[in-house]
DNA sequence: AAGGCTATGTTGACAGTGTCAAGATAAAAC
DNA sequence: GTTTTATCTTGACACTGTCAACATAGCCTT
């Protein structure tokens, strides 16, 4: 950060708070994140910020958006894998998710925390970003369905909401550290497809 | 709250700390909840809490302890109603706990909610009606095994994990208004209850 | 090139927050 | 009646997000 020489002018400030902020929030968590510290991180004053975001929430929501668009093709990735069957793909479709909430808890936290979620505070670039997202998870779920893997009498809408409900739910037990811990992240990912699957066991 | 004599010492100051903050937080969310307001509220000074709680979080600790014994009773009733079957009272269930979820929002993000589990936050008295509270799902997730309901070939803890982890992440979904909404919430339920009962249906 | 517009960055200020330390008061214990 | 203990008080500190007013410098037009 204390490359360019002291300017009055950051040149790009808007990329190293971001930047800077994604850094502490894996580190220290989303509860740490301060406007002010972030500032001082990138050589810069307290408000000079507010020229670059609306608020804190509109900060943390272009994080969030990149976590968002990140996981996007990480999952197109996964569903896309011609040379695996789809009974293989949605098994590992399960564990990367729960492995990716895992390894990137305070991300995850943040993009589906109530932080930047509650009372209509997502930004529309968020929105823009994280609904197309969603939009994947039916359509992965329709061809689940279509594969003969999920029940063919359920909605799609339904049946993702419920599935991805499921994941999101073990996530942030893991997360949260609420009576599940992580040494039995596989097998709680393997029952939780068996238990998907269950016509095809 | 001002129907004593203002004396100096309040008399039941812990009861009304966790009274005036129960009113708080299904009117203006955890977030809004500060200790010095709810001194205020109380007709005491700002410091005068601490001599009951050990930290803010102790005090939402024991909101949430709260919030776990009633739920724990709520669903001792709903699984032992006699005179209806297992399939039913399965089905009831569901529909309770995400019901309890989408009627008491703010209660239930304290009480899940990582305020107040995240690093080791959680009291003593805390987790001490907590847990009777998760096992109890063990205990209901291994009867409906013994019931043909769910999967007997799977471990009842791992079961019992991925089903609440269910609820909880559709309950999370649904407060934190990410991509469901709260008016098909019976079809969603259902949905889940179908799922879980595969080989039934 | 001169002048003005606009994006960006600055300090000052305000109302909040949780929490500690030190002292005041009253009730309970001896 | 005296001492201990529980409870409550004011004062203080270091934080926080955010607004208003002002400073700088790069760009745009003339």
């Amino acid at each position: 950060m204390a490359n360019a020489v002291q300017s009055y002018h950051h040149g790009d400030l808007r990329s190293a708070l971001i930047e800077a902020a994604t850094a502490r929030l894996s580190e220290h968590g989303v509860d740490s994140l301060s406007l002010r510290k972030l500032a001082e991180d990138a050589g810069v004053s307290r408000t000079a910020p507010y020229h670059h975001f609306k608020d804190k929430s509109a900060l943390l929501s272009a994080i969030a958006a990149k976590g968002f668009s990140d996981w996007h093709t990480a999952a197109k990735r996964i569903f896309e894998q011609e040379d695996k069957t789809p009974q293989v793909r949605f098994r590992e479709f399960v564990h990367e998710y729960i492995g990716y909430a895992a390894d990137n808890p305070e991300m995850y936290e943040l993009m589906f925390g109530r932080t930047i979620w509650q009372n209509q505070a997502a930004t529309n670039d968020l929105k823009n970003v994280a609904f197309p997202c969603f939009q994947f998870q039916v359509t992965m779920t329709r061809y689940w369905q279509d594969k003969g893997l999920l029940p063919n009498n359920q909605d799609a809408l339904r049946l993702a909401q419920v599935t991805w409900g499921t994941l999101h739910g073990i996530a942030r037990l893991l997360i949260d550290g609420i009576y599940a811990d992580s040494s039995h992240i596989k097998e709680m990912c393997d029952c939780a497809a068996d238990l998907f699957m269950q016509k095809q066991a």
